[in-house]
DNA sequence: GATGAATGAGTGTTCATTCAT
DNA sequence: TATGAATGAACACTCATTCAT
C-alpha cells in the first residue's frame, strides 16, 4: 500500500472513530509515519481527504444500488429473492462492508455542523435505504408475495427496526463478527416475521 | 434572563446545533455580548457549562419518567390512557421540549471521542426510551388490550417507528412546529396502526 | 484577627513557601475565606501587601539591630557575653523568629527579577549578618578575647559556616523545631570551636 | 547557531536572570526573533527547554566530576595538586561555567514551588560540592598533607566560605569578570589560609 | 466592610497550512 | 516524494484589578 493509500486508510479509520474534526493531521500523520508537510504532496488539504473517501463511498454505493436493482428485477419476485438481494447488498456489501461502514460513521458524526456532510448522510442513511426497502416492498406487492396498502408506512415499518438494529449493533462501538451476527439475526428475524405477518409464503 | 443563564442558554443553542467541542468560549461570549474572561467567574471551566446542562436535563427527564409511571399505574389500563401518557410525557415533554430535545442533540454529537457522553447518551436516547415503550407493552398485556408475545420485539417493533420518526423529524435540522407536527402525525398513525394490529380496541 | 491582618498572615505564608508571584490573589482569599475583591478594600494592590510585610520586617530587625548592639556595649567584652547576645538576638529573634523567618524566605525567593527585593534581601541576608558578625569580632578583639587580625576575613570564616547551617536547616524545607534544633547544635559547636582556636578563654 | 540552539540560548539566558515561570514562551520569542507556534517545532512545550538544558548540565557536571576525581587520585596528594583540581574542575569548569553558572541559577530559583527542581538544586549545589570538597580533604588526610579530625565539621570549615563567596560573587547580579576575579581572590586566600592553618606545607 | 460582576492583558498550547529544499 | 522549518489564527484558561452596590 502506498503512502497515498495509507494515509485515507488511516485517515478513515481514526474520522470514523472520533470524527472528522476530531483527527488532527498531526494524529494521522503519527500513526502513518510521515511529517505532516508530506501529507500535502498527495492531497490539497485535509478537506480533501475525507472528499477522496467520500467519493470512494458514493462509487461503491451506486454500484451496490445499481446490483441491487438488477438484483430486484433479474428474481422471479418470491420471497427469497427479495430477501437475498437485501441481505447481500444492502446489509453485507453496504452496511456491514468495512469501508462503506466506516464512511457512514463519519457521515453520522459529522452532519451536525457541517452542511455538505448533512446531505450526503440523509442522502445515503436516511432517503436512499428506504427508498430500497420502499422498491422491494412495490416489487413483492406487484407480485402479489405481500398485500398492498400504505406503501410509505409499509416501508417505514419494514425498515425502522432494520435502522434501529443497524445504529445498535453496526454503528455503535467496534464493527465485530459478533455484532455482525447479533445485527444478522435480529434483522433476519425481523424481515421473516414482517413478511409473514403481510401474508407472505 | 441573568448573564449566567444567558451563557447556559447560548452555550446549549450552539452545542445542540454544532457540538460541544465545536463551539469555542469565544463563540459563546460574542453571542452573549460579554468578555470571554467573564464566563470564568460564572463557570469553573468550559466542560462545567456542559455539565450543569447535563444536570438540569437529567432532573427534568428523571421527573418525566417519575410522572410517566406514575400516569402509566393511575390510568384502568386502557389504549388510549397508555397512549396518552405516552404523548405528553414522553413525546411532548422529552422527545419535543425545546430544552430536553437540544440537550439530547448535544448527547447525539458527542457521544463519539466522549466516552462520559456516549455513557448517558445510551442512557437517555436508547435503554431509558426503550424501557419506557417496553413498561407500557407490558401494562397493556397485563390489562388484556393487547397479545402478549415476544415481549422483546414487540417493544422493537412498537419503538423502531417512533426512533425513526424522531431521528427524521426532531432530531435532525430546526426543531420546527413544522417538524414537530409532521413526527406527531406520523408517531400517532404508527401506535394507532400497531394497537389495532395487536388486537387493541 | 481581624480580616487585614489574616490577609497578612496568609499571603506571608504562601509567600513564603512559594514565592511573591506564584502566589495568586485567589490562592490567598481561598485560604483566608473571603472574595478577591475584598482583598481591594485593604490593600491598595497585590504588591502593597507585600510591602507591608516588608515594612514590619525592618522595624523588627532594627528592633534586632539596637537590642544587639546595646547588648554587645552593655556585655564586659566576655566570650559568652558576645556568644549569648548573637545566639539570642540574631540567632532566636531573627534567623528562627517565625515571621521573621517567613519574610526573609520571600526575599531568598523573590530576590531574583525584583530588583528592590534584590536589595533589600542583601542587606539584610548578607551585609547585616556579616556586620552583626564583624563587630562580634571587633568587640572581641577590642577587649584582647581573641587575636586581631584580618578582620573581614575573620568575619567570613566565622560568619560563613552559620550562613551555610542557616541555609541548610533555616531556609530549606519547614521551620520545623527538629531543623532549628539541628541549627543550634551545629552553630553553636562551631562558634565555641571558632573561639577557641582563635585563642578565646 | 541553529534555531533550536537559539531557543536554548536565550531561554537559559532568560530563566538565570528571572526564573522559569516568570520567563514567557512570548518573551523568548520576541528574543530570538520567531512566533511562539514555531518553538513547538522544536519543543513539545516550555518544560522541555528546561528538561534539555537540565540534561545538558547533568552531561557536563558528571563529566567534571570524573575528572575531578581523576585529577585528584592521579596527583601525589600534594597541596598544589588538589588546590589545582579543585580550582580548575569545580572553580572554572563548573562554578564559574557560563553555561553551568547558568542553569545553576535557574535551579537556585525555581527549587521553591517546584519539587523536582527542588532535588537536583540540592544535589547539585549542596551535596556534590560539598561531597567534592570532602573527598579533596579526605585526600589531603590520607596523604598526611592535613591532619586529620571531624572530618564532617572540617569539610563545613573549608566549603562554606567558598559556599558563601559563590553566593556573593557567583550567583548574584551578573558574572561578570570583575566578579569572577574577586570570587578566585577570596576563594583562593581562604584556601590557602585553610590549608596553612591546617597544617600543610 | 464586603462582594457580585466584569474585564484587558497575558499564559501555554494546538492546528492546518506553506514553502524552500 | 518527502521533510525541516515556520507561521497566523485559534484555543481554554488565569491574573490582578475595577467599580457599583
Amino acid at each position: 500500500m502506498n503512502t497515498k493509500e495509507k494515509i485515507l486508510d488511516t485517515s478513515l479509520d481514526m474520522f470514523a472513530r472520533l470524527g472528522y474534526t476530531a483527527v488532527s493531521i498531526r494524529d494521522i500523520c503519527k500513526q502513518v509515519g510521515i511529517k505532516e508537510s508530506s501529507v500535502y504532496y498527495h492531497f490539497k488539504n485535509k478537506q480533501s481527504i475525507l472528499d477522496e473517501l467520500i467519493n470512494r463511498f458514493t462509487t461503491i454505493a451506486n454500484n451496490m444500488m445499481s446490483q441491487f436493482e438488477n438484483g430486484l428485477t433479474d428474481g422471479q419476485g418470491s420471497f427469497s429473492d427479495g430477501f437475498n438481494v437485501v441481505a447481500d447488498c444492502f446489509f453485507e456489501q453496504y452496511l456491514m462492508d468495512e469501508f462503506c461502514n466506516k464512511v457512514m460513521r463519519v457521515m453520522l458524526i459529522e452532519q451536525f455542523g457541517n452542511d455538505d456532510m448533512r446531505t450526503i448522510y440523509k442522502e445515503w442513511l436516511l432517503d436512499k435505504p428506504l427508498q430500497i426497502q420502499s422498491s422491494v416492498s412495490k416489487a413483492l406487492i406487484n407480485f402479489g408475495v405481500i398485500e398492498s396498502g400504505d406503501s410509505e408506512y409499509l416501508a417505514v415499518k419494514y425498515y425502522s427496526p432494520i435502522y434501529f438494529y443497524a445504529n445498535k449493533w453496526l454503528f455503535s462501538g467496534e464493527l465485530t463478527e459478533e455484532n455482525k451476527t447479533a445485527f444478522r439475526e435480529s434483522a433476519y428475524k425481523h424481515i421473516q416475521n414482517f413478511f409473514m405477518e403481510m401474508g407472505g409464503k
